[in-house]
DNA sequence: CGCCGCGTTGAAGAAAATCAAAGCACGTGG
DNA sequence: CCACGTGCTTTGATTTTCTTCAACGCGGCG
């Protein structure tokens, strides 16, 4: 079992694992299924629902509200775990929808409390996963509530980017998002007009690229500068963490 | 040790504790401090910083930002715990300020990986606390993102409402909620100017009374049906809670 | 070809912010 | 007891941001 698995590649970043938290973490993946892009992979109040692990491509978190209005939640891009945050709900409170073909990776509840009795470490990294997705919702509440349009698709951008580039290893500066006008409206709450109109003004600053429908950032840090970040992708303590993962 | 604990009354209706896990949960109650209104508890930035289990009085954990702005995040109140969505962090997010007069106890992490690692039971229960805490921030992307001021301010309401019917086990329908405008407006988003107009139109529809600064809501159900919650605070999944929980 | 999804653009209107000022309860000190 | 300051609320006038409605362009694809 000598296959690259993104997830292990990612939770390894945070603590040291172990061959069996590895072989835990891999068997995770076994059950991989393709779909299309634009698919929903899980819909908003269904029981008894499984996780899933993200293999290849993106996909994302959102809820649909009765006047048609949809907020999406969260992107979930490959190495991430969709599912942990409503894990003690009967009802799970989004839809799962891809935004590109992806690959996921569907496990029962019950894996994850396999986990959490088997290895205290990997438990404790799994938490430290979830405070860092509480943490992206935290900057994303700061960003709705106290910036405007221009600003919020900036930080956004720049969260996008950032993970992209925790998945990918890549250090290139020229990161395509495969987000539309759209879906980005939807994630910071605009309109897909006024998300446009913003991207205009993103362009004429040679801040953002936009060919074709694909979206590309040019230069990360000089975007960081206008979307004056402060929450600043906060670094995770890893002192509380070793002490915390002693078997 | 028969007196009173707020912290062990809301937990136990969650899941059930063992004299123990009382034990355990009490012993974080033991430094009582008080703190007048309007205190600074824990600054943003902080390092090395304790928890806090809330005692009595209500509180705010809020991101304040160079323009000035500030952004509350959560109102904590008794029986909540301080903290647990940032453990992982070396620095905190954000500040601690007391709304009433409060007493507060603080406790070292390093008391919560004891419990995590002495009772599996507490440590699943202080996941689904956390877990809902989560779900309460979705509840405000969603409202932020999507609804607006009149809305805003009626899903809020309820929140604080429901909430505080928890903690209190009162069942007066009314409830007086101990909130400046500006401290509303720092939720949600808003001018305290335009919470003010906002709320002369909840007044004028009889959902909300001000007098004298203090907010009550005299019809909980009648708000409810202004405001159209959806995610309905969601319920616990009590089954997968026994499963996991099991010694 | 014609349709469909997405991006682009304009004009009009609504929601909320900003600026400015006044009122009102409450405490403090003369 | 009254004058005064302070913090919160209330109100009006004005401006900004964002939405809504409506239309058009444009590339991909059956």
């Amino acid at each position: 079992m000598s296959e690259y698995s993104c997830l292990v590649d990612r939770l390894s970043n945070i603590g040291d694992l172990t061959d069996g938290d590895i072989e835990l973490l891999k068997s995770l993946e076994k059950d991989q299924r393709s779909y299309q892009a634009g698919v929903t992979v899980r819909e908003q109040g269904q029981i008894g629902r499984d996780l899933y692990v993200v293999s290849e491509g993106w996909a994302y978190s959102a809820v649909d509200m009765e006047n048609g209005n949809r907020q999406i939640l969260n992107i979930h891009m490959p190495g991430d775990m969709i599912g942990i945050g409503d894990l003690a709900f009967e009802h799970s409170m989004s839809s799962v929808i891809t935004v590109t073909d992806a690959v996921l990776c569907p496990f029962p509840r019950s894996r994850l409390s396999d986990i959490f009795e088997r290895s205290l470490r990997l438990a404790t990294i799994l938490f430290i996963v979830d405070t860092r997705q509480h943490a992206l919702l935290v900057d994303r509440v700061i960003a709705i509530g106290q910036r405007e349009a221009f600003q919020r698709i900036s930080h956004l951008l720049l969260e996008l980017c950032q993970r992209t580039l925790e998945c990918t290893h890549n250090n290139i500066q020229d990161l395509v998002i495969p987000l539309t006008q759209q879906q980005i409206g939807e994630m910071l709450g605009l309109t897909s007009i006024h998300v446009n109109r913003t991207f205009k003004r993103l362009q004429d600053e040679q801040l953002v690229m936009v060919s074709r429908g694909k979206i590309s950032v040019p230069d990360m840090g000089r975007l960081a500068e206008v979307a004056d970040v402060q929450t600043a992708f906060a670094e995770i303590d890893l002192k509380w963490l070793k002490q915390a993962a002693e078997d």
